[in-house]
DNA sequence: ATTAGGG
DNA sequence: CCCTAAT
């Protein structure tokens, strides 16, 4: 379906212009920028089409788009109100929509008669959803009867926005503007201003005054400047007069007075850093509303680009969606290409930071991306990771950069490894990444070898802990490696288990040789694997370790020196 | 959410 | 390491 943008300060200039008879007009504004269409535009077409009661065919349009309510609007018209709800700064319409939206609206000269209330919601950034501003908005539903709004005329409309400079809020309360010739445009009207009025107008709108008596010049910054949000939205706040007074009604101000009188007022941003619960319901809910709500990918470069600066604030449901769709792809493609399915969860990991330092390029940008048909989506790094660990991965990304840290304070306390591993792994990784061909050459995840000091630290952990209990140890032992999950614990003493079985026989094969030295783990920590095997029987391994473990825990004295048993049996 | 286990 | 099932 066709979708145009419209800004909606456009259209309350739009309407405020041309339609005399909307006493009030109360609406949220996010000053977005990218969407706007020409005002020539939006007022080209002065039709007086078939209104109706069904005020511009909000109800189909509801239904096409509509999905969670955002922002709130209240509509007044004569005596007749007209409740809006939008979701979003963003108008996206049918091409049908709009023409009787815009058509109706501007081109309308009588009074409409709006039969009931309607409401209107659009398709927009879903993270501006905020469940307090849900509440303010159902709060202010408009469900309860067209003719309700006008007891709450007092009382805010407020939004919370996700973004910073978007979550101002003004309020446009129309006052009783003077019946002007619909069929006026805006520049005429423009132009039987006087300079202090259009000062006034330019001061309300912009926050500033002005000293430019130039009405051409001043016409065209009302008109035109307003299209910059970031203007309007440094205007200060306490300035404006408040315009949501009751005297409204027997107010008289010249029309631009009343169209800029509005008063803006910031809120407290509510938004929440993580919104499973959101995911989740994003889930549940049905494909239509999904689609409904993420079926805006028709959008224009210019907002596409609106949409990814936003996005670097905080990820939104779109994205999880896009992320979770994308997950499905890379599944299917799975089935095809069995090894370029993971290249895009690298990046979430903390190798990426290794990967960029060294010297790499943002490759899974690039496959995410080309995963996303060009959307081009760029995220902050880090989310979405796949399911589960998500929040973890993230609550400990931070403290990746200490990793190093406590990792060497951690060497250092085992004084008894003269391993400075840390530094090897990450060559190691860093082969370990060069010699993956970028291409479709699947590498797992990171791959980080595990250091020497790693390992030591997961027996230990494991002697202290027991096996099984890989939460524990990962809490108490590498809460500092943002990689490294209690899964990861496991897998490696797996590995360790089988490894110091294997090794251990194959050493005492060729004990001389020591040809493996791809495989660095000392010999003391692999007798003191055993030692704990033996000790702490994993469940399954215990089998294959069992027949192994008989030649373990009197003929370790080296192990005896690198990890005195006792300690480990003490745990036990 | 954790863990065990297969791949 | 990834994925899944089981708990």
């Amino acid at each position: 379906m066709p979708v145009i943008t419209l800004s909606r300060r456009l259209l309350r200039i739009a309407l405020n212009l041309k339609i005399s008879r909307w006493d009030k007009l109360r609406k949220m504004d996010h000053f977005l920028e990218d969407e706007v269409i020409g005002v020539e535009h939006l007022l080209a077409e002065p039709k007086c089409n078939n209104l109706g009661d069904d005020v511009l065919g909000f109800n189909t349009f509801s239904q096409e788009t509509c999905c969670n309510f955002e922002e709130f609007s209240t509509l007044e018209f004569g005596s007749i109100k007209t409740d809006c709800v939008a979701r979003d700064s963003n108008l996206k319409l049918s091409e049908k929509v709009k023409e009787e939206f815009l058509d109706g609206v501007l081109g309308r000269t009588g009074a409409i008669v709006l039969g009931r209330k309607n409401t209107i919601s659009y398709t927009c950034e879903d993270y501006l959803l905020d469940a307090e501003f849900v509440e303010e908005a159902s709060d202010l539903n408009p469900m309860r009867g067209p003719y309700a709004v006008d007891s709450r005329l007092e009382s805010k409309c407020t939004v919370s926005g996700g973004s910073g400079c978007g979550d101002e809020i003004s309020e446009v309360a129309i006052a009783p503007i003077p019946v002007l010739q619909t069929s006026s445009l805006h520049s005429s009207l423009l132009e039987r201003m006087t300079i202090d009025e259009l000062h006034e107008a330019f001061r309300n709108t912009f926050g500033c005054q002005t000293t430019v008596t130039d009405k051409q010049w001043l016409k065209h910054q009302l008109l035109f400047g307003l299209r910059n949000p970031l203007v309007s939205s440094n205007e200060c706040e306490g300035k404006m007069i408040s315009p949501t007074s009751d005297q409204d009604s027997g107010r008289v101000c010249t029309p631009f007075t009343g169209v800029f009188n509005f008063k803006k007022r910031r809120r407290v941003q509510h938004v929440k850093r993580e919104r499973h619960d959101n995911l989740a319901s994003l889930k549940s809910s049905s494909s239509e509303e999904r689609k409904a709500m993420f079926g805006f990918s028709e959008l224009g470069e210019a907002e596409n680009r609106h949409v990814a600066s936003k996005r670097s604030r905080k990820p939104t449901r779109r994205y999880i969606d896009e992320s979770l769709e994308q997950n499905s792809m890379r599944k299917k493609r799975r089935c095809r290409i069995s090894n370029t399915c993971s290249s895009d969860k690298i990046l979430h990991n903390g190798s990426y930071k290794q990967l960029c330092t060294k010297g790499f390029e943002a490759k899974p940008f690039v496959s995410r991306e080309v995963a996303l048909k060009g959307a081009c989506i760029q995220v902050p790094f880090g989310e979405p990771v796949r399911r589960g660990h998500m929040k973890k991965k993230v609550h400990e990304s931070d403290g990746f950069k200490d990793s190093k840290l406590s990792d060497s304070k951690v060497d250092s306390d085992m004084e008894s490894f003269s391993t400075k591993s840390q530094e090897d792994v990450s060559g190691d990784d860093y082969d370990t990444w060069t010699k993956t061909p970028q291409k479709g050459k699947s590498r797992r995840k990171n791959h980080i070898y595990w250091s020497v000091s790693e390992v030591s630290k997961l027996v230990e952990g494991v002697s202290m802990y027991g096996v099984g209990r890989w939460t524990e140890i990962k809490r108490l032992l590498f809460h500092s490696s943002a990689n490294r999950t209690s899964v990861d614990l496991k897998d490696k003493w797996r590995n360790l288990l089988r490894a110091s079985c294997s090794q251990l026989k194959i050493s005492r094969e060729v004990e001389s040789k020591r040809k493996h030295r791809s495989k660095p783990i000392p010999q003391p920590i692999l007798h003191r694997v055993m030692e704990l095997a033996s000790i702490h029987p994993y469940p399954r391994e215990r089998k294959k370790t069992a027949s192994v473990a008989s030649p373990l825990p009197g003929t370790s004295t080296t192990s005896d020196k690198m990890f005195p048993l006792s300690t480990a049996v003490r745990i036990m």
